[in-house]
DNA sequence: AATGAATGAGTATTCATTCAT
DNA sequence: TATGAATGAATACTCATTCAT
């Protein structure tokens, strides 16, 4: 292959592939076992190219990072937000979850990296379960502190989205629904 | 230049040393931000001494991931065996989950490399699942389906073994407890 | 995304720009802390545009390092030429030096390229010297020989040139009657 | 060649060896034209083996870089030490030289880097043109100001041990003689 | 039992240069 | 005339692993 400007190439196109592969890559394999090389072959391009929109191989990896935990705060920020005098806490939580889920179904690789292999994702879970205590706080919740509540709750979205979710076995309404039904309803007579 | 035994030297020790050190640094950096040479540095030994006792470094780790799988395992085995005719199988599950939290809480390192940073954590956290969806299957558990339960329940363990019985906030058996009201005891009025 | 001609654009002013800029920047930081890229960025030009007039790095840098050279031996030929019956052979090395220091101080940043930075500079001060060799063994230097006399002429331009004339503390003219003083005239009794 | 230690290998040999080639080619062929792989290359060893005994390339060069001023300095002070009320300041100044000449020429690989290669060169000859000013501002140098003389002064010893002094045309004492001739004997009638 | 010394095989990154528009 | 997009070829540096002592 001769050097210089490929027949029809564009920039932007090129870009979106070096991210997308890369994602499915880190998603896959996780960042160590990922190779600079491994991306840009599967984008069928060549190195210096991967140079030429990205600083480098952490960079990219971070910005991925930064991209789902903005998405995720702000979420959570919009749907939980504190002294909202809203109808019903229980509603609320619900729906967040619901709005995780749906945004955790619809970018599935970049929530692997995001909330699973990342080192980040150990403060991006504290938040939530912050935020969700004090929610949570302000329910009649008898017998259980709400911080362990809120950290099983943060438990069971972690797991249920790797093992239902993200397989397609529930959507993200039905995971919401079956959440809530497990921590607020009375369940087991 | 003095080569040779070093002087109250003693093959026994080097190795629980070498493994020491490895759960240590292999459980707060994970794998690949391990080197051998901060593994033997820290045992104040050299790398071929390393090898004197491991195979490899992939061989090590494998070792001690598969170490903390048998340990789980056969507490899973041992406290939820099939078709028993418990007394009670939820307090079964109690129990099992207090003596996986006892075996965490003696081996935390360990535990933070074979729960959370190994890829085989994955595996066994759906065995676990499995069993425990089982169990549950043979409650009456009302709305929600048994593998929900069950994936759930073990979120649950994951992240409040990392955020509180690890922390030293909870000991096994007020979290065997916390996590028996939030799932089995109508908790919600 | 716009391509192709700039508006207000011309092939002679761009070549030029670039010329002034690889000057700047090859003498400040030398050939190899010199990019391609960092030319064109300070010129507001692009890579392929260097190419337009330029063969490659390389033969700009040669481009310079000959035109600097080219003109200096010019200098030499002209105020040094051998069997003139010039009046006198001191007043012709001062001239000589005078006009080389003028060319120097109108030209300093292709003075550091070609005088002090290039490979080449040493064949140049070798030309420098053996010429200068020819005009002293004429006069009555007495117990040193010519040769070092000569190399030391050198070795003073050199030096004087680079902390004093390119400084602006000495004018071409002055350094030049300084050099003569200290190599001609009885100076120290 | 496979893996491990070599035959009768030697750690210190290795580095001195490594040395030696480095300040061969780093003074053949500068800084960016010499690659690691050269010197090991030349060294009969390998790249790793390199990086054993120094941080980087660039870590090397410097250390010999310093190596080279602190020694040069270290001459510069004892020779030349200010208020010393010797006999002749001349004499000082030929003392001076005849050691420094002698440096030069048992190490005149590392003198070529250090006095004429390196970026750090200007700021050695500066120091040396500063002490040499102070000497000769007590000597009755008539017509031309010290600073203009010692410059020279510095310029002669920079072009001298490259044409006479390392091509073995000239001794050090010899080198040192002449100079002090040009610059304080009447010498032109 | 232990270490000094060495290396094979990567791996991210850089830079001059070129093609298509 | 000029640029957006791309790449060939290098190059410093790292790390697990191994041999000779």
């Amino acid at each position: 292959m001769a050097r210089g400007r490929k027949v029809n190439s564009n920039g932007e196109r090129s870009k979106k592939l070096l991210l997308e592969k890369a994602i499915e890559l880190f998603s896959e394999r996780g960042y160590h076992e990922t190779k600079i090389s491994d991306i840009v072959t599967a984008a069928d391009l060549t190195q210096p190219t991967f140079y030429l929109y990205f600083q480098s191989k952490e960079s990219i990896y971070k910005d991925l990072n930064t991209q789902f935990k903005n998405t995720f705060l702000e979420i959570l920020q919009r749907d939980l937000a504190w002294d909202e005098n809203s109808s019903s806490i229980i509603d609320d939580i619900k729906k967040c979850m619901t709005n995780l889920f749906t945004y955790f179904s619809n970018n599935p690789k970049l929530t692997i990296i995001g909330f699973y292999r990342s080192e980040e994702a150990h403060s991006i879970k504290e938040t939530f379960a912050k935020i969700l205590e004090k929610k949570i706080s302000e329910v009649n919740y008898s017998d259980v502190d709400s911080k362990v509540v809120a950290e099983s709750l943060v438990g069971s979205v972690e797991r249920l989205t790797l093992s239902t979710l993200l397989k397609g076995i529930k959507t993200p309404e039905q995971l919401a629904s079956d959440i809530i039904n497990i921590y607020f309803v009375k369940q087991y007579a």
